[in-house]
Parts: structure tokens; C-alpha cells; sequence
RNA sequence: UGACCAAUGGUGUAAUGGUAGCACUGCAGAUUUUGGUUCUGCCUGUCUAGGUUCGAGUCCUGGUUGGUCAACCA
């Protein structure tokens, strides 16, 4: 089944350069008319946005061209990878809505990769070379001036070969020998200066576990990868351009299946930073509590902050995909969010920061039920009924003593709807020592109970209130960004982005709620009315609710007055 | 002082040689028992200098600006 949004996106008739791309080839018959990509993420981090964005792109086309889609771990460096990344990331693309034709993991292929080093070897297109990692880095030169030639370039065959063997059994120590393929010293490529294809390492592979001391580099094992799996378009970031050509050398070489390489510009968000060596230094150094700390940009956090995959998806396909460096504003995410959650969270009320409202001429031992609509934006949702009675709770922000002339709640002589309830006039307050008011008193108007002929009449303001003797308290998280500044890598001197982590990032609260709510399952999203959307963490329990702010409303008013 | 890539409103992204459009943001208004939603309107753009063409955001050349590349990371 289709949404809404993916109709406009098959009905639209522009298409971003990589569609253009495929569609040409689809037109000239290129690779069997097939679409295959892939998501190749490296196992050394949990997923974000970002990645999500590439999720998006690669599963979307094939879905759009009748293709297909592989998930590829990009395991060659053991030193970093770990399973717990591999878990995490299966978890992450299945619950954006995707699954994958095929499960992969480079490590897969490491022994055809090898062979095809000896045929390279065989072939005088790579040899070992015994210089230290010093002396590779300066033979390779600088971008602006050519390399030199490695002592060690024009070995035998032979000589290669029992090398390279000896290499994989493990004679060699860590570090002392590289085997390098052989291109051009010489090339503005720097990638092009005799890039290293193996390097000997005595790690831990989370998959192939002790049986190899010899790991495949990126270069050398992503195009092959992408070819045995008969990939036809490969996409990737713009940083692998400059990539290209090698990975064109080695399927050339090797004269077998290739795919074509395609860089798109990676996403970029205001105010967050999207790096995983930086999201795991946050992790490490506890500036958050963890991957899925709800203010991470992770898909991890961003699920638990109570974004839905449709928002993502939303937000991955409004962004679009070009060549050009940009910077998405924090605000097109939360429109996505709220966009998909106005239509789907169910409305309860909840006092954020309490103040006391007692209805003087109310009944104290009254109480009465009042129907409210879980969800004005679907009616299916039905209603609830709820408690209301002589002293409610509302919010301190909803009473303003000096009130400006537009401002449209309580006030002292000031009428105002308490919503699905009654219209009330506020008649005084009461202060302690300090000048703090303690309570707010007003009368009601039993005519004006919503659904009575009265209760149509024009007061300018509705608020929202929960029933003293009824409420419920949860523990509420309010998170705002986790970064003060638009670039957080936009730091002075001798300080780094940690320094722009904004202090008050994250405010733990008490809020009076509703005694029930509908759903009290981890993740349920509810619409706290006029206060934002809201979803339910896992460190709830039975007896008490704990809330994570996804987004505050809209707030055209609050705008204006700060 | 290299190579490669990219330049369209504040931010993104379309226009595939023929009317510069859409979304977000911002501003103004209407509706509203959420200052939410919805609806209406407005602001703001083709980096620059040449060239090709009846016609250039689009093609060509130079310049400018930004990005990427010098891990035994991916």
C-alpha cells in the first residue's frame, strides 16, 4: 500500500541526477534493465539521520524501479566493528519501514578477495612492500607534487606471491609488510598513488574470528563487494569521489561486474552534529546518557524521542538529493514530526508547571465527568470522559497578573473556557511571604458546561486543567537542542564542539496528568494539548509514567512574547 | 598553489535551451472550545565576466566562492 506522500513522489515528474541516471540506463538496456543497491553501513557506530537519509535513497529507488536492495556490513577494519553495531543497525533500518533482499557482510567475500590479489599479483598489478608506515606516508607525496616509487615496486612475481602467502599465514609481524597495487606514483590522485590493499593485523573479527591476520582495505573490498553481488548502482557520499577512479581500476582489473559509483551530498541538520566519531565521543565522554539519548541524532534517540519512521521517511524525501554541501534547518525535521503526529497522537491533557485553580462557587464534594475528543483530526479515535471538580491544576503560564490586552487567558476579572468544561471568571489570588501566588479563585458559570445552549458564548481563551483530587503525576523530560549554535564545529579557538553543548538541554519535571491514558505502551504517542507532543520512555514503570518531549507545539504567541 | 566536485530566495530543492515553481522558515489575515490544525495572502533567488543562440538558470571559456583528497579508517 501506498501513502499519500509516495503517490506525489511517483506522480511528480522531476527527478533528482540519480534517478535521471538510472533511468537512462533502464532506457538503454544497461545491466539487464535491473536495479539493485545496497546499504553498506561499517558496524562501528549506531545509526543517524544521515544514514537514515541513505536508507532512504537506496531502498527507495529500488522500490521505485522494481529493484532490489542488500544490506552489506561493511566489516574489513575488526579493530573498530562489533556485533552490538550490527544489531543495532538491523533494528534501526527494519523499524524506518525497510527490509532488505539480501543480508551481506564484506568479510563474506574476504576469500575471493584474496585470490583476486593473486591474480592482481600474477598479473604485476600489486606487490608487497616492507617499507614502515613512515615511509609509505612520505613516498606517497603531497596532493600538489608526485610521489616516489617504493623500493620494493618492482618485485618478482614469485617473490610477490610467497610474500603475500607468507603474509596471510601469519609469519610477518603487525605493521611490517603492506600489499600494495601498482598504478601510478605520479597521478593528482593521491587515491591513485599504489593504494594499499591489505594490511596485516592479528585482530578479532566479530564474524571470521581468528581465521585471517590479513584485513582487505576499503578501496580493495567495496567495489568487489558490490560486484559479486551484482549491484548496479552504487551510492554513496560525496567524500568517495575522489574514490572513483580506483574503484573503476579494480573491477577493470579484474574484469568483472561493474557497477556504477555515485556520490550524493551527505545530510547535514543545524544545531547537531553528525559524525559518528563525534556521537560516540558524546556517548564516551557522558555528555548524553547514551545512543539512544532522545536528544541524539541517532535513529535510536530519535525513535525514543518519539519520532515515527513515517516522519523520517517524510523528512528523507522533502530534503531531496544533490551534489551540493547544505545545511538542513532543524525546523523542517520538526515540521515533519508534527506534521505526521497531528494526525495520529491522541489528545490528553497535562499541567506542566502547576498553579492551583479553586472554583469557589463549585461544590466541594462535586464531582462531574466531561466528555473530551481524543482526536480532533480523527474521529474514529471516539472520546474519554473526565474528572472535574471543586480545585483543578493549570498552568502558572496561563495566569498573568498585569495581562496585556491581547493576552488571551487569566486574569484578574478576566473570563476564560476551561476546555471541555465550563467558563470561568477569575476573581482573585491568593500570594505567600514571598509574593508568590499560591492560588488562583474564580467562579463558575454553570450554564456554560460545554454542550449547554450557553456554552457557545465568544471568550477569547480556552486552557487546559486537570482535576486536583484526580491527577496523576509523571516525571516529564524537556529537551530542547543539544547544541546552542547553528555549526557546534563553529568554535573558538583551542575549544572543539563540545564546548557548544547547550546546558540546559535537557529539564526533568513533575507534571499532574490525566488519572488514565489510553495506551501505556513504550513509545505511545500522545499529544499533551497545547503543550506539544509527548511519547512514553522506557524507564516508566506501573506507578509511575515517565514522558519524553518530542516537539513543542507551534507557538505563534510565545514567539512574539519572547 | 595540484586534481576532482559544486554554485538558484534566509534554508533546501525543481525547471532536462522556451512563463524561475514547490516545501520549510519569517510576516500579515481568516477560521478555531488547542494562541494547535486548516485556509488565504506577502517578502525574498539564478555567484561573476565574456561567448554560442531567435532565446541561457540550463551549453562553452575565464574568474570568484565553497567542498573533498596527503589513515596500514570507512
Amino acid at each position: 500500500m501506498k501513502t499519500a506522500n509516495e503517490n506525489n513522489k511517483t506522480d511528480k515528474t522531476s527527478l533528482n541526477f540519480i534517478e535521471a541516471i538510472i533511468e537512462e540506463d533502464l532506457k538503454n538496456g544497461k545491466n539487464d534493465s535491473r536495479v539493485h543497491t545496497r546499504f553498506p553501513p561499517e558496524p562501528n557506530g549506531y545509526l543517524h539521520i544521515g544514514h537514515a537519509k541513505s536508507i532512504c535513497l537506496n531502498f527507495g529507488l529500488a522500490q521505485k524501479y522494481n529493484g532490489k536492495t542488500n544490506i552489506r556490513f561493511d566489516d574489513t577494519n575488526p579493530t573498530k566493528e562489533e556485533v552490538e553495531y550490527v544489531d543495532s543497525i538491523k533494528e534501526d533500518v527494519q523499524w524506518l519501514g525497510f527490509q532488505w533482499d539480501a543480508e551481506y557482510y564484506a568479510s563474506d567475500y574476504f576469500e575471493q578477495l584474496y585470490q583476486w590479489a593473486i591474480q592482481l599479483i600474477k598479473e604485476e598489478k600489486a606487490y608487497v612492500d616492507d617499507s614502515s608506515q613512515e615511509e609509505i606516508s612520505k613516498g606517497r607525496g603531497v596532493p600538489t607534487s608526485p610521489g616516489i616509487e617504493s623500493p620494493y615496486r618492482n618485485r618478482s612475481v614469485e617473490e610477490n606471491l610467497d610474500l603475500f602467502q607468507r603474509m596471510r599465514q601469519g609469519e610477518f609481524p603487525e605493521g611490517s609488510r603492506v600489499l600494495r597495487a601498482k598504478i601510478d606514483m605520479a597521478s593528482p590522485n593521491m587515491h591513485m598513488r599504489d593504494p594499499i590493499m591489505y594490511r596485516i593485523l592479528y585482530a578479532h573479527h566479530h564474524r571470521t574470528g581468528n581465521e585471517w591476520c590479513i584485513y582487505p582495505m576499503y578501496d580493495y573490498a567495496h567495489g568487489q563487494s558490490d560486484s559479486i553481488e551484482g549491484i548496479t548502482h552504487s551510492i554513496c557520499t560525496l567524500e568517495f569521489e575522489v574514490h572513483r577512479p580506483l574503484y573503476d581500476w579494480f573491477c577493470k582489473a579484474l574484469r568483472i561486474h561493474h557497477p556504477q559509483q555515485i556520490e550524493f551530498a551527505r545530510l547535514n541538520i543545524n544545531y547537531t552534529v553528525m559524525s559518528k566519531r563525534k556521537l560516540l565521543q558524546l556517548v564516551q565522554e557522558k555528555h548524553v546518557s547514551s545512543w539512544d539519548d532522545p536528544r541524539m541524532p541517532t535513529i535510536s534517540g530519535l525513535r525514543r524521542r518519539g519520532y515515527t519512521p513515517e516522519s523520517i521517511r517524510n523528512f528523507a524525501d522533502t530534503i531531496g538529493v544533490a551534489k551540493r554541501e547544505n545545511v538542513i534547518d532543524i525546523s523542517l525535521l520538526e515540521f515533519c514530526v508534527r506534521e505526521d503526529l497531528n494526525k495520529k497522537a491522541l489528545r490528553t491533557m497535562a499541567v506542566l508547571d502547576p498553579v492551583k485553580l479553586i472554583i469557589d462557587n463549585y461544590p466541594a464534594d462535586k464531582v462531574e465527568y466531561m466528555t473530551a475528543v481524543n482526536n480532533p483530526e480523527n474521529p474514529k479515535d471516539g472520546v474519554r470522559n473526565i474528572a472535574f471538580s471543586h480545585e483543578l491544576w493549570i498552568e502558572r503560564s496561563d495566569f498573568m497578573e498585569d495581562a496585556p490586552k491581547k493576552f488571551f487567558r487569566l486574569s484578574i476579572g478576566r473570563e476564560v473556557r476551561l476546555k471541555y468544561a465550563y467558563i470561568i471568571k477569575c476573581t482573585g489570588i491568593d500570594k505567600d511571604e514571598n509574593g508568590n501566588i499560591t492560588a488562583i479563585h474564580c467562579d463558575y458559570d454553570p450554564q456554560t458546561r460545554s454542550g449547554m445552549p450557553d456554552s457557545g458564548r465568544k471568550v477569547k481563551g480556552t486552557i487546559h486543567w486537570v482535576s486536583a483530587t484526580h491527577a496523576k503525576t509523571a516525571e516529564v523530560r524537556l529537551f530542547d537542542r543539544l547544541f546552542h549554535v547553528p555549526n557546534p564545529d563553529d568554535a573558538d579557538e583551542g575549544k572543539t564542539f563540545i564546548d557548544n553543548i547547550n546546558p540546559d538541554s535537557l529539564k526533568i519535571i513533575n507534571a499532574y496528568t490525566e488519572a488514565e491514558f489510553l495506551h501505556t505502551d513504550v513509545l505511545s504517542n500522545y499529544q499533551f494539548e497545547r503543550m506539544g507532543y509527548f511519547c512514553i520512555d522506557k524507564d516508566s514503570t506501573p506507578e509511575k509514567l515517565v514522558f519524553n518531549r518530542t516537539v513543542s507545539l507551534r507557538d505563534t504567541w510565545a514567539k512574539k512574547h519572547t
